[in-house]
DNA sequence: AATGAATGAGTGTTCATTCAT
DNA sequence: TATGAATGAACACTCATTCAT
């Protein structure tokens, strides 16, 4: 809403900055996948086939750029949601569905889960919003699980939010280890003691 | 005592290499404490007050600085487990007691992590091996907890050491929340379900 | 002409790019004079008193400096191909003339010969293709000369092209014996044997 | 033989020093064979198991040791010389087959050209007397073909040896035309006109 | 609104040579 | 006599960010 009214009145002027925000958000989706979130943004520019000035005006941080492209997949994830709510028969395994979609969400880029870590801290950035919003989602299926009597009270949200994205940062680059990503939610799940 | 006599070699004219290798390290560990493992190599040599040459010498990748450094840490690392293994009740305390001084181990630089769990993909490195070594050590715990039953049977030590890093991942810099890393420790060990 | 207009680019916002392009191709031009075509880049770009950056965004090898530095030149080696062409009285004194004047040109530069030999050998590089097309001038002097029946029917531009390259590269740094480069120059036209 | 001869007396202690300056003589060898003469002298001494300290006692410069390495080939270049002597038909002959040893001479590391023009030049280094000896046979050989009215009475040993040099350089590491070497050779030999 | 040139500190790394041992 | 550690300037090249046009 906030975006599309100010300014001024035309229509013309906003139709291009519109593409060449679209324009810079795929290629940075596909660049970020290719060479990890830390790809060098002036390559993206250049691929865009928009200066450096045009990429920083859309988004003036790196974050700001992920920020976005992560509300993209939002819509996703969100979707995602409302299958595990309908779908799950308890409150746990709807937890455990919605940790492990977190976690592939987190694991869409190579080295995402670092700023999602940092962002998660505060709720000053946009990427810190988001993941607000996720945190508090979890906190909701959290609760329902707590009420069931299938998950720990002492347990809060933001911890199991910061797991997942743990999980998804362990899975890292290279993995000699095909079962690791598995075997970390399931001891997130049960842990290591009896 | 080793490191005083000239022993072996013959002439032992490391005197000056010795002492340059001794401050590279101090320096480099000072370096780290503050600005991260990702800290400018070319600043702590010069800090330290030696060539770039004189480092790379010494330390041909910012990895086997790392390693070296951390190997001056090994000892440390031991002795807590020798405490671990005398003063614990029971196998399940002593794998405990471990997974946190991993953890904190883990943690004395910035970014530490990161490395820590790209070298523990591989053993063809300084830091691989260091990892090997620990998640042996790991094994041998979790093998008593599971004896004594009170560790699941179908986790692995390997696995329980990159839970220790991930914890020390997410820790991060800014940690907003200072309750969480215990919240993760305990999360990874009786996990979240009931 | 299509120089000093703004014509067909629309805003033509590159004064400074302009004037800096062309200052460190001065520069370049009295660096290479002074201290041969391995001169150090950023020595150059600090001389100009642009960032290093500067240099390699308008120049992003060492060859492309080099080969813009010599399209300078073109003009003047053409100027003088004309000059040739108008004034010789048969096809076999312009070739000399022309392949004298070859020689030259790549003799501005302490070093110059090696990458021109190089990049001779391809036609990939900005430079290869400025060394084609004087391959190509040469094959067109060489022609008239043979059917004319001054020049032997074996031989080949190309050959003729890398022996001035080889003339110039002889004189080189210390060249004790003045007489040796027209003493080379002799050889490849009339051989040493009778 | 006069190599051994002076200095002091013992047995001993030159015999380990011999050993040494072998063995560098060998690595340095098959170094320059692999990566040129510009290879890194570090390199050669710790292939060789030596400290840099004793190749450079042994061999104060690069041109040194370049010098060395040739004076071993020496022998193969006057043998060839002896070769040429006793069964060349004529002088003119013997000349041609002479610059052509001298130019694969000259090839036999990658880069050696370069030194060898620059040391031709003086008197006053090992490898410039080397060069000076086989400027003096090709002196030989070219008058002898003068006597015979073979080859042209204004060249001089000096050209033609650097017209061998020349010959090697243009062979150089990437040569797209295999003929051009040959085609060189015999430009030097009957030059381009008629 | 967009451009893309400019910045310039920063990266890891190499290497011929010297010198303390 | 030999060692090999130390030196430290030099190298090419990158990139997030600013700003003149």
């Amino acid at each position: 809403m906030s975006t599309t009214t100010s300014s001024s009145s035309g229509r013309a002027p906003r139709a291009d900055a519109r593409r060449n925000r679209d324009h810079i958000l795929e290629t940075a989706e596909q660049f970020f996948s290719e060479h990890g979130v830390n790809g060098s943004l002036d390559a993206i520019a250049k691929q865009a086939g928009v200066g450096a000035g045009t990429l920083y005006r859309h988004f003036p941080t790196r974050e700001a750029l992920l920020a976005a492209l992560l509300a993209a997949r939002d819509d996703q994830l969100r979707r995602r949601l409302e299958e595990i709510r309908g779908g799950a028969d308890d409150a746990a395994s709807a937890l455990g569905a919605w940790l492990e979609a977190l976690s592939e969400w987190a694991s869409v880029f190579d080295g995402l889960p670092e700023p999602l870590r940092a962002a998660s801290a505060t709720d000053a950035s946009p990427l810190g919003l988001t993941c607000l919003g996720f945190i508090t989602t979890t906190d909701e299926l959290l609760l329902n699980a707590q009420r069931e009597g299938s998950a720990r009270p002492e347990v809060r949200g933001r911890d199991l939010f910061l797991a997942a994205l743990a999980t998804s940062w362990a899975r890292g680059a290279a993995m000699a280890d095909e079962s690791s990503p598995a075997a970390l939610t399931g001891l997130v799940r049960t842990g290591w003691s009896v």
